[in-house]
DNA sequence: TTTTTTTTATACCGATTGGTATATTTTTTT
DNA sequence: AAAAAAATATACCAATCGGTATAAAAAAAA
């Protein structure tokens, strides 16, 4: 419960802004309290990521279950992020993008966190690829790590580009292109 | 001289997490001399971030005086970025991409001027696209607040993915691949 | 129901936060 | 050289920072 209601903060604010009386006031619980669940600021500060980027990819996967062979999953993919302006509200934004940005040059230890979740994810997409193209869907000639580094790079300028000038649209022309790009150069 | 010391910290770290005595002692001043010469450290942070897209920007300009035509020049931005890694440096991270970011859902007014930059920064390809088009460099029919739309989100996906991994390989991808579309679907 | 354990609240800690009034120094002007 | 103006330093402010020892309350186990 002090999670769920910590994350959207820390993930909006950032950490150092968000102040332990912005915890208690969101929680409506004491300090001493906060404290006898968490060591300090930082564990709560990773624990709260880790929870936001749970429901992220519990999220994803969930959206790509629609798909029944791997290349339509790999659509699914980029469509939830068509979408994403609505299900990152609940985040507190893109928390990949504000941790990854906000821990940066920091004292903490979230952008390891950051980095384990982006190799992870890139990871799944590749494996996708190579199902994929088992399934004779994808051209063998593809490399699918390649590929899942320019989607996710493609993707997260996307979403800082919505985030920052708070247009949609950045999100619907990026995605689109992704498809396109699916369509045009990996399908067989 | 007080901006020039102060602008990388607050790129890097963040508004919220440089304090007063991280600019006293990256300055040698007091912090009397320092609140002499500013209002309040919103209005420091916002002249440092002036500071950093000034250079920025000019760095950019110069690169692309080495192109003659228009299609040239928009080789070089792309180029530049390409190394961006090495100026980025001495900003001490992409002033944008942290700026923006950290200042999102804040209560300062630095977003207004990141999006200002943005917006100014789209025109200018934009415009270069126009020129490319009326020289006959570039089809006609190519719409150049798309293309710049797309160039930008690109660039700033690789540049987040660079910071927050650490491998310089995704400007390098993402400016091939960039000039690559240059090349194949812009060039006339 | 009593005891034990866990959770929460209270009250406090030293340190640091951004900011300011005033004094001193330095620079510029006359 | 004297006076005026600008820049800097000193010393302080209340407020807040993250964090903790201890007591009270609630929950679980016996």
């Amino acid at each position: 419960m002090i999670i769920e209601k910590v994350a959207p903060i820390f993930t909006s604010k950032g950490y150092s802004a968000t102040s332990m009386s912005d915890i208690t006031q969101a929680t409506g619980l004491t300090k001493g309290a906060i404290y006898g669940n968490f060591e300090n600021k930082e564990q709560l500060a990773i624990a709260a990521f880790q929870k936001n980027m749970n429901d992220l990819l519990k999220q994803i996967a969930k959206h790509q279950e629609k798909g029944k062979t791997p290349l339509q999953k790999l659509y699914l993919i980029t469509d939830f992020y068509r979408h994403y302006d609505q299900f990152s509200k609940h985040l507190g934004g893109c928390p990949i993008l504000n941790v990854g940005v906000d821990s940066n040059n920091q004292e903490n230890h979230l952008l390891e966190h950051v980095q384990a979740v982006i190799t992870r994810t890139q990871h799944t997409i590749s494996k996708l690829v190579a199902l994929a193209q088992a399934a004779g869907e994808v051209k063998k000639n593809i490399d699918g790590d390649t590929f899942s580094k320019i989607l996710y790079t493609r993707i997260q300028g996307a979403v800082f580009m919505y985030q920052t000038m708070g247009d949609r649209n950045y999100l619907i022309e990026a995605t689109n292109n992704i498809d396109a790009i699916i369509t045009n150069e990996l399908k067989s």
